[in-house]
DNA sequence: GATGAATGAGCGTTCATTCAT
DNA sequence: GATGAATGAACGCTCATTCAT
């Protein structure tokens, strides 16, 4: 096993029980087991838990950023974009129920309370990508004037509790049901 | 000091413990200090940490409810009855951030997981209080012919996000831009 | 409740309950539950858990000397008040199983160890009673000549264990079989 | 110290401890530091607090038996055997104090009881062994027909008891007495 | 570099005892 | 005297982290 199978394994090992346990039912020597490496080697990778769930967060969210802005209309109308990212996420996040567990118990934890407001401070890259459409919208006055934090609740709150709900048995969100939340969060932001 | 001070300043301790440092940063020991009690004293007044913070989760509920109800327009229109319950849920958390945080951390915990099962198996009283004006609406065509849970997500979700972000200081849900979240909201279950 | 009944409905509540689930199923606060008394009463009546126990003990002890004594024959040969003494010792166990099981949990305690030590030191009047048949015995020669100590055990381990198995559903020590033990006991030490 | 040192060290310093001072005198905070290790190292070796006492009841017993069946002249008479059993059992309990002490403590604990009943169910090899000599002298009619369980306390339980004695300093058990009992006991189970 | 045995601080909980009422 | 709420030391056990091999 090389260097790089080793950190993807324990990646992968950390991201399955830490989804289904919670962060709490996930011991580092559990992580280590089910990643078949020693306990010890997973410090070697990552400085100490904490560094490890940050990393974890981190590749989460490059794939699902990865995946919207596949085929992403830069220059298309703003409610175009919008449709095209929130199905994007939508879809990603039903077919990867690993990964949307896993961001929801990192932001709902410490670590993301830690993690916002070091966005906050400073703006990373891929935050720019939906902050620059909300601008648009905003400049051609498509859609409302409020701060970009709850053009953010708005459009997207629904939608993660929504996937919440379905992967954890409440709600069916098939297309149909899908498009309904599309088009109601669009309805909430547009002018 | 008495007893019923005593249940109330354990109470508050965890409260404040629980919602600044989440579920992990508030060990018995820690509440029974902050309350200025001896640790064994907490297990006088709940039998163990589960009943513990069951129990702050069922009074802080209870609060919001009892305050929300109070001039319920029972008799009026689903839209009044709506901009009513969703404007006082904003005005009561808004002046409690305590409250807001500790149901907050309850909700995205393993405790919520459990509640939320409860509640979907046997509906409470105060959950019918909703789900009724979601039906009466539903009946008349005034809102949207989607799942119960759905009309939840999309009404609600929005709101709790926005007083996240007004607690933790990244946005101030000040009465104008509360106004503006409740009417998106309206607009986004409406017909 | 007069000071009389507080005292023996402590002892009684106790014995029970230590009889019934060992010496460590038995807090203080349960005792005083069983025995309709508060928490701190029981310490009006014992200084503390050691004494308590030990109180427990003698008057347990009492009884079966008190039962056993009663027609001792005094006078009669040394064979005949064997029997009587063995004979009523199990009559008195089978009948009162809390008072057996008490006093085998005490002689198998550290209680029970520090008694054997003060018993060897100043041996106290009760025991001189059977001390007084083995020696009479072993002047007439008609029990052998070996150390009290191992009379006793000779004599009363098998009787014990018997009441226990019997008492533990492992053996039913009827009339029969009881009367086998004692004929086989008495053989073990008879010359 | 390597790990077979460390497991024998955490059972040797249990022995002692649970030995000496009951099973309540001997925390697992003390079996580490008297076993020169740290609290969580004795969790490595022994699932928990209940699998450790059992582990040593068994290498304990796993100790007196073999000693007992080297010799053990199983093709000659009942009595012949029943002699070596008893002379073995004396023996080595007179050479090992601890391990008499131990299965002392065991045999008067709840640990003790459950295990009773597992025999009592499910007869285990060594058990047999006895069971066979007691099978085999009623069958042979050299020794009484009452059931095993009385057996074992007319021929162990004054062994024992005695034994104790030996250790506690209430009776010197030298080879003539020891002698004495093992007659008296077969004196006691014969026809 | 990789390992996994060892660590020990920290957890939730119990209960003998005290003492204000 | 009687009470029982309050105490806090002590328990069994977990697990992030270290370090000898």
């Amino acid at each position: 096993m090389c260097k790089k199978d080793k950190r993807s394994n324990i990646i992968k090992a950390a991201i399955e029980l830490l989804a289904d346990q919670g962060f709490h039912g996930a011991p580092m020597a559990l992580i280590a087991e089910k990643a078949g490496v020693g306990a010890g080697t997973i410090y070697r990778y990552f400085e100490n838990r904490d560094v490890l769930i940050n990393a974890i967060y981190s590749e989460t969210h490059d794939r699902v950023h990865k995946y919207i802005i596949e085929g992403y209309p830069v220059n298309r109308p703003v409610r175009e974009r919008f449709f095209h990212i929130v199905r994007g996420f939508i879809t990603y996040y039903k077919d990867n129920p690993l990964d949307f567990r896993y961001i929801e118990q990192f932001h709902n934890s410490p670590y993301g309370l830690v993690h916002r407001k070091e966005k906050l401070l400073n703006l990373t890259g891929e935050y720019d990508f939906i902050h620059t459409l909300f601008q648009d919208g905003k400049e051609q006055q498509v859609i409302k004037d409020v701060p970009l934090a709850m053009h953010f609740n708005l459009a997207f709150a629904p939608v993660v509790w929504s996937l919440r709900d379905h992967h954890t048995g409440f709600l069916d969100l098939n297309d149909e049901l899908a498009d309904i939340v599309v088009h109601a969060c669009w309805d909430s932001i547009k002018m």
